[in-house]
DNA sequence: ACCCAGGTGTTTC
DNA sequence: GAAACACATGGG
């Protein structure tokens, strides 16, 4: 079983999940930054209110006072922080191109996911997720839930992001509606069967999974962590 | 009253 | 390096 036939599987279970959410890539930019460690549901909440205020656009997050921004952004979580993240991405953008996420765009892929990389706030999975999802750039963006699955599946040893992230793009072809589509997919699996109930049943991986052979190892590590709580 | 969410930066050993 | 911690809202 290799990468491309679990992605076939996963495609067959789940289908087309029509990633990223947002309109334009600016929009996509800010929801990769304000979910950080956020529910989705929160975030949809955030940028509800940037769009209710005329706010979600390069120029206006630049103008804006941070204490307004940060107010808007709330419903996301970390918020000041947030925030902050936000304006650092845009400051970048104007001190640096222009304010131009098109003369941005016009890098070559690794050098733009250097330049991301550059900014505070933006770590290795916002800087692929904006490389893919907002350039289309075939960058393949890796998450809790990939390491996790694909560790528990056997066929990861690696923990770490960049031996997790080159394994995949090593071993598919270098297709951004493909690399869009599979990193949807692992996350709709991770959130909905994998992880917090014992669902491995009805999960399309289950017979290559020691998660589900050993019988819901997710359970003794749940109760194995609120032991220590315990006294 | 817990636990967790489509992480990241800083501090500390 | 890698482990521990701060950052914070809203839903299960």
């Amino acid at each position: 079983m290799n990468f491309f036939e679990i992605y076939e599987k996963l495609f067959d279970k789940f289908g087309e999940q029509h990633w990223w959410p947002g309109d334009t890539a600016f929009e996509i930019i800010v929801g990769a930054i304000l979910t950080q460690q956020a529910s989705w549901k929160n975030v949809e909440a955030a940028i509800k209110n940037l769009k209710n205020n005329k706010v979600l656009d390069e120029k206006t997050i630049y103008k804006i006072e941070l204490k307004n921004l940060e107010e808007l952004v709330r419903p996301s979580g970390f918020y000041r922080i947030k925030a902050k993240r936000l304006k650092n991405f845009v400051n970048f953008l104007f001190e640096k191109y222009d304010g131009s996420l098109e003369k941005l765009f016009s890098l070559k892929k690794n050098e733009l996911r250097k330049e991301l990389l550059s900014v505070n706030g933006i770590g290795k999975e916002t800087a692929d997720s904006i490389v893919l999802y907002a350039a289309n750039k075939p960058s393949f963006v890796v998450d809790a839930y990939t390491i996790r699955i694909f560790n528990r599946l056997g066929i990861l040893k690696e923990k770490e992001y960049d031996k997790v992230k080159a394994a995949f793009e090593n071993n598919l072809p270098q297709d951004v509606q493909l690399y869009k589509e599979y990193h949807a997919l692992i996350v709709n699996l991770g959130k909905n069967i994998c992880k917090t109930k014992p669902l491995c049943d009805i999960c399309p991986l289950k017979e290559m999974c020691e998660h589900a052979a050993t019988n819901n190892n997710h359970l003794k590590e749940k109760s194995k962590r609120s032991e220590k709580g315990f006294k």
